[in-house]
DNA sequence: GTGCTTGCAAATCGTTTGCAATAGC
DNA sequence: GCTATTGCAAACGATTTGCAAGCAC
């Protein structure tokens, strides 16, 4: 995939095998992916890929804005590639981690002087499949 | 705390020692603790509380909804004894957590037929003490 | 007495660290 | 060639599990 290739270069990160197999990885999977679900995919065609720089490249790559990490539960961290402002929500029931967009303004009154960065909204609920069992 | 009993028995909890004493610190420290600050402070006064119960209690006080566990930062899940409607912010520098007050609607588009059961809006940044240090 | 709760010790497991080999400019 | 990066193995540490003793009703 070259997109992967420009962005790196974008932020001025070496893009290497594996940094490249990793943000592609994100760029067309958006399943909202744990560690271990990235690991177990990205092997097959990497046998030599490590947890290690699998940990490094992912710290990498949501330091510096290329992909978000997803704390909506407390149990797992969760990669997100595509970066544009949206809200996820998650079935407690199934597990599954949708996507969803926000519309208008988000009034907030944060403490005096706080410096807002970066926003993330996080809904809790049941998705339609676990609610209405085919 | 008389109040701590009345919320435990109010979802049909058996008000022990140990859980009243959890949740009544987390309703007068409103500092978003994370476990181990929450076994530090108790230890004193209790000096048998073990962190095993220290994880029951706080798992069962957030799934009957006396408490909330904060995932703001994947590293820790912090605690918060306010269960009303409250955003969070955290500063990325000196790693305080505030509360903030949420300001009129904030409409979302979910997923169709997925069902809402609770909101989570947490703003990154950096607080006024951070930004300008006296 | 029965079942729930507690708390110690050990196991577990995701993540980090140290460091030598390797790849990329 | 020099530095950044990788990946193995070991360390680490927070959380969970197994289980026996204790407590509440």
């Amino acid at each position: 995939m070259k997109e992967a290739q420009v962005l790196l270069e974008g932020k001025g990160i070496r893009p290497t095998q594996q940094r490249l197999a990793v943000l592609a990885y994100l760029l067309s999977h958006k399943i909202h992916p744990t560690v271990d679900t990235i690991y177990s995919s990205l092997q097959p065609q990497m046998p030599t890929l490590s947890k290690t720089t699998l940990y490094n490249t992912l710290k990498l790559l949501s330091s510096s804005g290329l992909a978000l990490a997803l704390t909506i539960d407390g149990d797992e961290i969760r990669f997100d590639g595509d970066t544009s402002d949206h809200g996820h929500c998650k079935c407690r029931l199934c597990g599954q981690v949708y996507d969803f967009e926000l519309r208008g303004d988000y009034p907030v009154e944060l403490p005096p002087g706080f410096r807002q960065e970066s926003t993330h909204l996080y809904v809790w609920g049941t998705c339609s499949d676990c609610l209405s069992p085919s």
